[in-house]
RNA sequence: GCGGAUGUAGCUCAGUUGGUUAGAGUACUGGAUUGUGAUUCCAGGUGUCGGGGGUUCGAGUCCCCUCAUCCGCCCCA
């Protein structure tokens, strides 16, 4: 029997119901907010990704879905949505001005990696992305849009956590006085720690190894060797956050993996997750554009997991709600005609109904009626014609009344 | 890429140091009820026991390979 490919997966009945609630809440928040729709190729030049990303990172090495098409390209499925955006917005030249850009994306991501629960190799992302305003009010502006959003889906026990990684130029300082307390104690430290010291001290901080978080205590702090400019930042984002509302907290060893990110890196945590808690991530990262050979932009932006998102509502909701208002049973031929003609004018009406087209009789009917899960049942046989009316039962109380033809479109959408 | 575990009906799961012709609940189909469902009663498909190979008189059971799923590590834009 044929099957998905390995790390993919079809999305279908309650899940692929989630999902819609998910994208449909993100659009309606996200336009209020004035952010645009965009939409990228799932196919990008490899370049994009290792410029971007960097050789080093695990991502370029194993982690990428490339391939050599047949004109010889080498082309990626994007592990991450917000490279190809860059991209789009400097191959269209439309960051040579000054204004600012709102921009969402909604779409499917590719990792090549080993398959875990809730970690596929086709997932979706949902993400947000600012260009061209430095401030931190852009910042604020953009989580105060993340909370509404993750608050409109029913979503409590969220956390903000937030960092400041620095620049480009104070890391350094930072990075030389964070070496001298992991030489001053590195026997307490496991061996990746000893890896990361060299290729990427910072990731040292987030090590999930208990004896590392301990040997860790009273570690310099980013924070602590900031530029002038970068401290006021961030204490202005959180006076922000703070006047507007948002519970956070600072955690200094919250950090990111890549060269470009500057200044503000966060994440959002559920306490509804257990050990793995993280739900989503973001930063600013002004460093990406002319990273991409374009205009020197200042950006910010987060994505969150779909996958996980749908998990975690169907943890704490249960089902999503799936109203199956009515279904129209005709007895007979002619009832049949009639049943499809009355329903096309119902649906012009606005009415959710569905007719039952099998012609396989009232019991069968009423089987199928209840076990889809339908509120209500239209039952058209000759006796109703004659009258011109229809029987509706009521499936979950089951009850059953008489409704005139002419009132069954108005009746249906009132109740 | 590294380490560990699990694959039996559509679903949730039993199955004895290898032994007759493979099970339960639920779901499904037909009938008691041809215009009244979800509750009852009866009758029944419930399956190449993931796939392939090997050992054996005999493999759901033991061995090897493979595939899929799950857990941990690495990593996480």
């Amino acid at each position: 029997m044929a099957q998905s490919v390995k790390g993919t997966r079809d999305l279908l009945g309650n899940e692929m119901k989630w999902f819609q609630r998910i994208e449909d809440t993100a659009r309606r928040i996200f336009h209020r907010h004035g952010y645009e729709e965009i939409r990228t190729p799932i196919l990008e030049e490899i370049d994009v990704f290792k410029r971007s990303v960097g050789e080093s990172s695990d991502i370029v090495n194993k982690e990428m879905y490339d391939f050599v098409d047949k004109g010889g390209r080498h082309v990626v499925m994007r592990p991450e949505n917000t490279a190809g955006v860059v991209r789009a917005m400097i191959q269209h030249k439309l960051l040579a001005t000054s204004d600012p850009r709102l921009l969402y994306y909604i779409g499917p991501q590719f990792r090549y990696e080993r398959m875990q629960a809730g970690r596929y190799r086709q997932f979706w992302q949902i993400g947000a992305e600012s260009f061209g305003v430095a401030t931190p009010e852009s910042e604020a502006e953009s989580l105060v849009m993340l909370f509404d959003f993750l608050n409109e889906l029913g979503l409590k026990h969220l956390k903000l956590s937030i960092n400041s990684v620095g620049t480009p130029e104070s890391r350094p300082a930072f990075q030389a006085a964070f070496r001298a307390f992991f030489e001053a104690r590195q026997e307490a430290f496991c061996g990746d720690c000893h890896r990361r010291i060299a290729q990427n001290p910072l990731r040292v901080l987030d090590c999930k190894v208990p004896g590392c978080q301990t040997a860790l205590e009273g570690h310099p702090r980013i924070t602590d060797h900031l530029d002038e400019a970068s401290r006021a930042h961030h204490a202005r984002l959180k006076v922000l956050l703070e006047a507007l509302g948002v519970p956070y907290e600072e955690n200094p060893r919250l950090v990111r993996g890549l060269d470009y990110y500057t200044r503000t890196a966060f994440e959002v945590l559920s306490a509804d997750l257990g050990a793995q808690s993280a739900l989503l991530g973001g930063g600013r990262y002004d460093g990406l554009v002319s990273h991409l050979d374009g205009p020197p932009t200042p950006a910010f932006g987060w994505a969150i997991g779909l996958d996980r998102l749908a998990s975690l509502m169907q943890q704490l909701h249960g089902d999503a709600p799936a109203p199956r208002p009515a279904l129209l049973i005709p007895l007979g031929e002619a009832a049949a005609l009639e049943a499809m003609a009355l329903a096309r004018k119902w649906w012009a009406e606005g009415c959710a109904v569905q007719v039952d087209t099998r012609g396989q009789g009232l019991k069968k009917a009423l089987q199928t009626a209840n076990r889809l899960g339908f509120a209500r049942a239209l039952i058209l046989g000759d006796g109703e014609r004659e009258q011109g009316v229809v029987a509706v039962k009521d499936l979950a109380a089951g009850t059953q009344e008489t409704w005139p033809l002419d009132q069954v479109a108005q009746r249906l959408s009132t109740v």
